[in-house]
DNA sequence: GAGTTTGAAACT
DNA sequence: CAGTTTCAAACTC
């Protein structure tokens, strides 16, 4: 196995004693170091997923969180389970994984069909209650249950083969458990490692019994080999037993996965083979590279032709797609990414493989430069309200968040092909390489993965080792594809510095890195470090770059358009590039320097920070000059963009990208900058007006330039100003309509609205914007119900509803994202934050998590001290707070949006989390 | 290809 | 929160 990896996932999930071994290993001990989970691991996964809501803190990642989406719930649940299993089961799923082997093959056939079927989300909140069975028996058991889950869950959808295969499962499990045991490897090491114990959840071992069956167990044997070449002494055996052991704990985690991981499983281990196979190939209908590798199994599965029948073999599979990954898929997957994929992919295994096709590329970077990639704007467009998710795609940064997504899902299944969107956007376009989507993941998966050390070893190599002169004969970092690649040599690509993984996506082989634990195989590992991260920071994977919308700019700025639009979230701090260079992230991601950036020298070709700080002053002067009769807030700039943010800052981008917290949806981000598209800025405005009063702020940030353009719009900003102004307190929710109507309605509107059509082309922000702008309506007008939260929550989660209301929201994941952290009210925002938020964004449905999430953030993110200053003001209310408690008065509303619900009612647990989280 | 520079990320 | 260290990318030779 892979001796080493493992640690990571299983210090963190096994944690039991067993996984000491694990994690005295080099691995356990980074990834203990890496994650604050570690200490806990063992009783930690219990106790930090120990809240079933803990789970959820996986999921909790943004990604998850946007699961939560009703639809998504479904799901996410499933998600949520696999993180609280995985806290708690982890190594319960490790063993139903191991133990079910030959069974599980079966098991994992019929998961397939159940797959298809993809009710799991009930599944999930039945795993949460089954999980407690222990051992193989218990994975068994689970199995069973989650056959009786499903098909109660799923029961309506459940197909009749759904309850076949469940029974086919349950037999099969229990042939399983005894199975694990008894199925060892061939091979050698590895199999001896997974002998007597059931090493490998039932998924696993479904597929490993199955590989193991087709003689593919080789790649687990080789990727071990490889794995304990590297990791050798650190996990050997012993890790593994750890990991079997935890698996056996977490039956109920197994039994999840078994369920999800069976029908996930399988699929996603033919998702991730195809992913694999797909990478290149891929063209989606979405995204079109991104969508390809979201293709999602089925796609996939064509996407490529499996290169070899042995891959296709073994990405088959019915593992969970960790387990695929795991697996001999590793090696594939190694060559291909996959995006991690939100958790909701619980929904469905299906949702897992997901990310290959995506690619999300989070690569914001990458992102950055294709923000053209056409493919986000298909992506939004198919989604519309996914924004965020289509946003990622576009901005790599972006789509980090990621995450994509998947969200949709639900009913999609499309959580592929939503992920697909949502991620291949961001990677896609670039991308074309299969990007293994992290699954948000049902962290499920994870100790599959962990059991595919070898494989993963095999992968690990693959990437590792020969990626490493791969891609070092590469000079750029990304990819043909689009898509990053790392050289990582010491942080196992598992911390930001690999942009991989600070994109959200799994190494593939164009990466050099070494010892890459950032692979399917380590999802666990790897969201566990992701949700430690994000803990920290939870805007750590949003979008660097709010996406510009150029196209908003449609003329004039569309030129420069491209990033200089965009913005980056926290700002550069060059001293000595003058951000002229590559080091400098603004000027990589091609956008100009924003008041953000605490550069020294500012000679940003793409916009100089003092160019973008005197057009905001200019645009705050004007705006203020216009508002001040009319506002009661004539508050400095600071203050209104701090009214904004705290309102919601979805407003602007601009806003955002002065606080630096925004992970702005990118429409947001698109607006301004240097290049204030004047489109983007008159949709800002929109958005400004729609809502909040930040009306206001938007007018500020129209800038002149954009006055002229957005005369219109910018009048119809003044006019909902002033209308808001009128009204005295506005009620989010009239403003809101009164805003969407205007949009929609007044030629600002109309242009916003095209911007918002546009800008799926040029921005997926915009995209996002539009989309939502299209079902704004609808959705500010949950939004506005749902503001009644105070603060930047209620924008974020105003966003996050829009996102959910969104009719197109897959991206659940909004509920549960940052959105919350407030940035961005707007669903791009929104959607972006959420991604990265899982967790937070999920609970904080409520706006107050939004207020913590942005705190937190804060580091960077919130650049400038004066965006600190305004968030702080922001969440603290203060002038805003005037204004807020005038939103507040929508705050009245209920959180009913969807988005709230979804967030609230499908994370109860996750609230908690959230609650931790954003008390973190 | 090796070494240096740079700035972000992480750590203290 | 600020300062320092670590890291990997960007860059130079």
């Amino acid at each position: 196995m892979g001796s080493p990896e493992p640690p990571t996932i299983s210090t963190a999930t096994s944690t039991s004693s067993e996984s000491s071994p694990v994690q005295d290993s080099p691995l356990t001990s980074y990834i203990n170091n890496l994650s604050p989970i570690k200490p806990v691991k063992a009783s930690h996964v219990a106790q930090g997923f120990s809240g079933l809501n803990s789970p959820p803190l996986v999921f909790t990642s943004p990604r998850i969180s946007s699961h939560h989406e009703t639809s998504f719930l479904k799901r996410p649940q499933y998600p949520q389970l696999s993180i609280a299993e995985l806290s708690h089961n982890d190594g319960r799923d490790k063993k139903s994984a191991d133990g079910p082997c030959e069974s599980e093959k079966q098991v994992t056939q019929s998961c397939r069909q159940l797959i298809t079927d993809a009710h799991k989300d009930s599944d999930i909140n039945k795993y949460d209650q089954v999980q407690p069975c222990s051992s193989s028996i218990c994975v068994a058991e689970y199995l069973a249950d989650h056959v009786a889950v499903d098909s109660v869950s799923s029961g309506d959808s459940a197909n009749p083969s759904h309850k076949q295969s469940i029974d086919v499962a349950e037999s099969s499990l229990s042939d399983l458990t005894d199975s694990k045991k008894t199925i060892k490897f061939d091979d050698e090491n590895d199999m001896g490692k997974y002998e007597g114990t059931e090493l490998e959840p039932p998924q696993i071992m479904s597929e490993k019994a199955a590989e193991y069956l087709q003689g593919k167990l080789i790649d687990y044997v080789k990727p071990a080999k490889n794995e304990e070449e590297q990791w050798k002494g650190q996990q050997p055996m012993n890790e593994l037993l750890t990991m079997e052991s935890d698996m056996s704990v977490d039956h109920n985690f197994k039994g999840q996965r078994c369920e999800d991981s069976c029908t996930q499983a399988s699929e996603n281990q033919r998702v991730i083979r195809r992913r694999c196979l797909q990478f290149e190939e891929a063209p989606l209908n979405f995204v079109g590279n991104c969508a390809s590798s979201l293709d999602i199994t089925d796609k996939v599965t064509n996407s490529r032709p499996p290169a070899t029948a042995a891959e296709l073999e073994g990405l088959e599979s019915p593992i969970d797609i960790n387990a695929a990954s795991s697996r001999g898929e590793i090696f594939k997957l190694s060559q291909s990414r996959t995006v991690l994929l939100p958790q909701y992919r619980g929904n469905s295994p299906l949702t897992v493989p997901k990310p290959s096709g995506i690619g999300l590329h989070l690569n914001s970077i990458v992102s950055a430069v294709p923000l053209g990639h056409g493919a986000i704007a298909d992506l939004k467009p198919a989604e519309g309200h996914m924004p965020s998710a289509v946003i990622s795609c576009h901005s790599i940064e972006n789509t980090r968040s990621f995450p994509i997504s998947y969200i949709a899902e639900d009913g999609k299944d499309n959580s592929m092909s939503s992920v697909a969107a949502s991620s291949a956007p961001s990677e896609s376009p670039n991308s074309k390489e299969p990007l293994n989507v992290l699954p948000v993941r049902h962290h499920a998966t994870p100790h599959d993965k962990r059991k595919f050390y070898s494989e993963h070893d095999e992968s690990y190599e693959y990437c590792q080792l020969s990626p490493k002169k791969k891609r070092k004969k590469t000079s750029s970092p990304i990819d043909s594809n689009g898509c990053k690649r790392c050289n990582c040599k010491k942080t196992k690509c598992l911390k930001l510095y690999c942009d991989c993984f600070a994109a959200g996506i799994y190494c593939a082989e164009p990466c050099a890195c070494q010892g890459c634990y950032n692979r399917p195989e380590y999802e666990d590992t790897v969201l566990e470090i992701r949700q430690q991260i994000e803990s920290r920071n939870p805007l750590a994977f949003a979008p660097k770059i709010v996406q510009p919308v150029p196209e908003f700019n449609n003329g004039e700025d569309e030129n420069r358009a491209t990033p200089s639009s965009g913005r980056h979230k926290r700002g550069c701090n060059c001293k000595k590039s003058m951000c002229l260079k590559k080091y400098c992230e603004c000027y990589q991601a091609n956008v100009g320097c924003s008041s953000g950036c605490r550069c020294d020298g500012c000679k940003n070709v793409f916009g100089r920070k003092e160019e973008y700080v005197a057009t905001e002053h200019a645009v705050n002067k004007e705006m203020i000059s216009d508002r001040a009769g009319e506002r009661r807030f004539e508050g400095t700039f600071d203050e209104r963009l701090e009214m904004v943010a705290t309102k919601k800052d979805f407003l602007r981008p601009e806003v955002y990208d002065l606080h630096g917290l925004t992970p702005l949806t990118p429409s947001f981000m698109c607006s301004d900058h240097g290049r204030p598209d004047r489109k983007s800025q008159s949709f800002s405005r929109r958005y400004l007006q729609s809502p909040e009063s930040d009306l206001a702020i938007f007018s500020s940030y129209v800038d002149p330039r954009k006055s002229s353009r957005t005369l219109d719009s910018s009048d119809m900003l003044l006019q909902a100003n002033k209308e808001l102004q009128n009204v005295g307190c506005y009620d989010w929710q009239v403003d809101y309509n009164n805003v969407e109507i205007m949009d929609q309605f007044s030629p600002s509107n109309d242009a916003v609205a095209n911007m918002c059509h546009q800008t799926p082309l040029s921005d997926p922000p915009l995209m996002t914007v539009s989309s939502s702008s299209s079902s704004k309506t609808t959705d500010w007008t949950n939004i506005s119900q749902v503001q009644p939260s105070p603060g930047i929550a209620y924008l974020s989660s105003s966003g996050s509803l829009r996102w959910r209301n969104s009719p197109i929201t897959p991206m659940a994941r909004l509920d549960g994202m940052k959105s919350v952290q407030g940035l961005d009210p707007d669903g791009g925002l929104c959607d972006i934050l959420e991604d990265e938020t899982p967790e937070i964004l999920k609970d904080s449905a409520t706006p107050i998590k939004s207020v913590k999430v942005s705190s937190p953030n804060q580091k960077r993110v919130s650049p400038p001290k004066s965006h600190l200053h305004e968030l702080g003001s922001n969440s603290s209310g203060g002038l805003r707070s005037g204004r807020k408690f005038i939103l507040k008065a929508v705050p009245s509303f209920p959180p009913l949006t969807p988005c709230i619900d979804s967030k609230g009612g499908t994370n109860s647990k996750a609230n908690n989390i959230e609650d931790n989280s954003s008390s973190k």
